[in-house]
RNA sequence: GGCGCGGUAGCCAAGUGGUAAGGCCAGGGUCUGCAAAACCCUUAUUCGUGGGUUCGAUUCCCACCCGCGCCUCCA
């Protein structure tokens, strides 16, 4: 079965492929950098990490954007409270959300471009949208006249007929014709930063940003535009309004939006006391790849509530998976090469791609891994499993691994060197061959406690880092 | 009120018109000097409730109950 995607658009799993056959062009909405993201924040992108290492995978090119929102209300208002411009005051956010991905091992997409460093195209965005008579100013600003665009609420399946006309809705501080109308270009203000541009001195509205930045580096109709769900509306509504109305033509071809991320069962909230940022839980000793391992197997869609018990549970099928790659890698395997498990591998590769390929079914790539574990190694205990079946067990792990990426072990500050460590387990060795099993156990506590775990085969001591 | 999502074992969770994947936890066993790792066995006659369609429904339809999201801040 051919790749698949959910489509908020059409409400419908469509299959996908990108418009040249080739390349997809995708635009995601990165982070508002006037704090640190937070682990719901994370979810998403880790979803658009999959993303992109599954369209990789499946042999597609990518051409991916995401912006850094760093002009916006509440980072002008905190920015002068703090008595700094708006570029200091991003500035160390934005490192630290770029960090973070790091830690979490997300790829970076093509192009990371700032709202900030696109005004100018976003007042000719606007300019098109005037010449088209879709916009009004009142009070100095510039307003999308929603009334003239037929097609609004088609993503986010609204209906607005009955909030049209007449009902001048008075919630906003601006002066709007129609509720739905949101601005484009808002007019200088005393003491906040502002641009000169051809639709005069202020700075842009939320949406236009996107609409500008996706067109300038993706052209007129992109292959997927993603974000979290509740970017549906308004955001990516009057996304699609302004550039369909400026090119004339459909905005994405695939919308996927990710559901949000619950703590033990609640809306996260600083009030509740469960809000976190990646900083947080590093600081309470929980590595990156055991967040990440949980941030992925929730597949994108559904809730995915993040709770402490499921980061334990988390860490110990990383360790089931991570042992599992350890004895392939480790042991001794009679000669040849067995069909039947080589079939076996086989089968558990297409099922691990037909789950990705199914809208990112993650749940069901997992499945189909632990199912090989759990197979071969029956396999390897009853000396079924051949030499010869190693490369492709490994090849397997390795698919896996380029999309979950949680093998590897990420290393504290101020590790043991293997070279210490092999000289203990050899000390170890040597008194346990004595049957001094005082000093083997004191020993083999002592690597414990800097984190090495020992192991006895058949083979021999092999050890791992915690 | 409108639109949408969900309710599957102690927890997380996949799934299908033909009789319940996987992970974690728990109990028992094999292996080991003891461990660790690994493996085996055990844990949902049942998929929110009540109807209906069907030879057969967790899967389709209807109603209801419960939880949740969006409806101009928000991943």
């Amino acid at each position: 079965m051919a790749l698949r995607f959910y489509n908020t658009l059409t409400q419908q799993v469509q299959e996908f492929a990108p418009s040249d056959g080739k390349t997809v062009r995708m635009y995601t909405c990165g982070p508002t950098v006037y704090n640190f993201v937070h682990i719901g924040n994370l979810r998403t992108f880790t979803f658009q990490d999959l993303l992109r290492r599954w369209l990789r995978t499946s042999g597609f090119e990518l051409n991916h954007v995401m912006n850094i929102t760093d002009v916006e209300d509440k980072i002008i208002r905190s920015a002068t409270a703090a008595g700094q411009t708006i570029q200091q005051y991003t500035k160390p956010y934005e490192e630290a959300f770029l960090e973070d991905c790091k830690t979490l091992r997300f790829e970076k997409p093509e192009r990371i471009v700032r709202a900030t460093e696109h005004i100018p195209e976003m007042a000719e965005l606007i300019q098109k949208l005037t010449e088209k008579g879709l916009t009004y100013t009142s009070e100095g600003s510039v307003y999308y006249r929603i009334s003239g665009f037929k097609d609004y609420g088609k993503l986010s399946h609204n209906d607005f007929a009955g909030m049209r006309a007449g009902t001048r809705v008075d919630v906003d501080e601006y002066d709007k014709d129609d509720a739905r109308d949101f601005v484009l270009w808002k007019m200088k203000k005393d003491g906040e930063p502002s641009w000169q541009t051809s639709v005069g001195d202020g700075r842009p509205g939320w949406h236009i940003e996107c609409s500008a930045m996706a067109m300038k580096y993706l052209g007129e109709t992109l292959d997927i535009h993603a974000g979290g769900v509740d970017l549906v509306f308004p955001h990516h509504e009057n996304e699609i309004a302004q550039s369909e109305a400026a090119t004339g033509k459909p905005f994405a071809s695939f919308w996927l939006h990710s559901e949000h991320l619950i703590v033990e069962g609640q809306k996260m909230s600083k009030s509740l006391g469960n809000f976190y940022t990646l900083r947080d839980l590093i600081a309470k000793g929980y590595p990156p790849e055991i967040i990440r391992y949980l941030l992925t197997q929730v597949p994108y869609r559904n809730k995915l509530n993040f709770t402490f018990d499921g980061l334990k549970a988390a860490a110990a099928a990383i360790d089931r998976l991570r042992n599992y790659k350890l004895r392939l890698e480790t042991d001794k395997y009679p000669a040849g090469v067995n069909a039947e498990i080589e079939d076996r591998i086989a089968k558990a590769g297409a099922d691990f791609r037909g789950a990705m390929d199914d809208d990112l079914n993650t749940a069901g790539a997992l499945a189909a891994v632990f199912e090989l574990i759990r197979d071969t190694n029956t396999a390897m205990d009853g000396g079924e499993f051949k030499e010869g079946n190693r490369a492709s067990a490994l090849a397997f792990l390795k698919l896996f691994d380029s999309i979950f990426d949680v093998l590897e072990v990420t290393q504290a500050e101020g590790a043991v060197g293997d070279a210490e460590i092999d000289a203990m387990v050899a000390a170890r060795s040597a008194a346990k061959k004595a049957k001094d099993f005082v000093k083997s156990d004191a020993i083999r506590d002592e690597l414990l406690a800097k984190g090495i775990i020992l192991e006895d085969t058949k083979e021999g001591v092999r050890w791992k880092r915690k």
